[in-house]
DNA sequence: CTCGATCCCTGGACGC
DNA sequence: TGCGTCCAGGGATCGA
């Protein structure tokens, strides 16, 4: 399942492969997870792929300029256009031969000017792909929080210890922070020993700096290790990364906890399967069931 | 504002 | 071997 980690591991890979190839054509398969399929068939034919860059989960293709002096709608907008795609569950974005056989699962196939194909290929298509110009693309991004890896000790404190929600619930909100999921949600309770039914209101500064510190590091290490491969991801080399090898908590329901041997326990958290050891991360008090009639004295 | 529920989708695990 | 069932999960959406 594809992260911030494991898209930054792919975006790098594309970034070797792809950049400055100009797009000659597009063949599509299924299309439910694409905005507007046939901007993508009118719009790509003849762009080159000026930047690859990754913003929380998705990733950005900015588009050169139409080629030759072609027509540039209204606006000219359409000059500093992006492809914008997410991974979703299963999606993976790759070049390969154009000689070689798609699979079941690959949905949209970019020709490039080299003999070669970057492809989609995604079973679940939980992804997400869109042709959008620069407006729309930052009316788009401007709802999403603080990249994980950037924010600072203030407006992480402020993001977090401001909301009522569960801290597991506010890791994996994007317009809170963007790019975190269900691992490196986990991981970094875990690393904190931050209990996920935790309110982020009630973490104090310190739990929200070491918290900000060990996801920062940890996300860091998953980069440097390609990324946790779980079910299928692969990055855009088609290997798979190697975090998963270093996961404390993620996936290991039943284990022992590598600092205290308690018994890892998993629990729906915020709606998500959540892992932790219930000894280090101690969970919050028990909220007194305050009764309707209490709840409305107080009003 | 925050919550849970529901939907999307398919492969893989599991039980019989 | 071959069913059926359940589950995983990011994100959108809706009602409580």
């Amino acid at each position: 399942m594809p992260e911030l980690p494991e898209v930054e591991t792919v975006v790098r890979g594309l970034r070797q492969s792809i950049l400055g190839r100009t797009i000659l054509s597009v063949r599509l398969g299924k299309t439910d997870f694409i905005d507007d399929p046939a901007a993508l068939e009118m719009h790509l034919p003849g762009r080159r792929i000026e930047t690859v860059e990754r913003f929380g989960k998705f990733m950005l293709l900015r588009l050169s300029g139409l080629a030759n002096g072609d027509r540039v709608d209204g606006n000219g907008d359409a000059a500093t256009a992006s492809l914008l795609v997410h991974l979703g569950m299963t999606g993976q974005l790759a070049p390969s031969p154009a000689a070689q056989a798609c699979g079941k699962h690959t949905h949209v196939c970019l020709t490039l000017d080299d003999g070669r194909e970057v492809r989609y290929t995604d079973p679940r298509r939980f992804g997400r792909m869109a042709y959008l110009t620069a407006a729309l693309l930052a009316e788009e991004l401007q709802a999403f929080g603080a990249d994980p890896l950037e924010v600072s000790a203030a407006e992480f404190a402020t993001r977090i210890r401001s909301r009522h929600a569960r801290i597991k619930a506010l890791l994996l909100d994007q317009t809170v922070l963007r790019g975190v999921g269900n691992i490196y949600a986990d991981e970094s309770l875990w690393r904190a020993k931050i209990h996920p039914a935790r309110l982020g209101i009630h973490l104090n500064a310190k739990e929200a700096e070491t918290l900000r510190k060990v996801l920062q590091d940890i996300l860091k290490k998953a980069i440097v290790m390609r990324g946790s491969s779980i079910s299928d991801f692969l990055d855009a080399d088609g290997e798979p990364g190697e975090y998963q090898r270093r996961h404390r908590a993620y996936g290991r329901e039943g284990q022992r906890c590598y600092r205290c041997r308690t018994l890892i326990r998993r629990e729906i958290v915020a709606g998500r399967s959540s892992h932790f050891c219930p000894a280090c991360q101690t969970a919050p008090r028990r909220r007194k069931h305050a009764s309707p009639r209490q709840a409305r004295r107080n009003v």
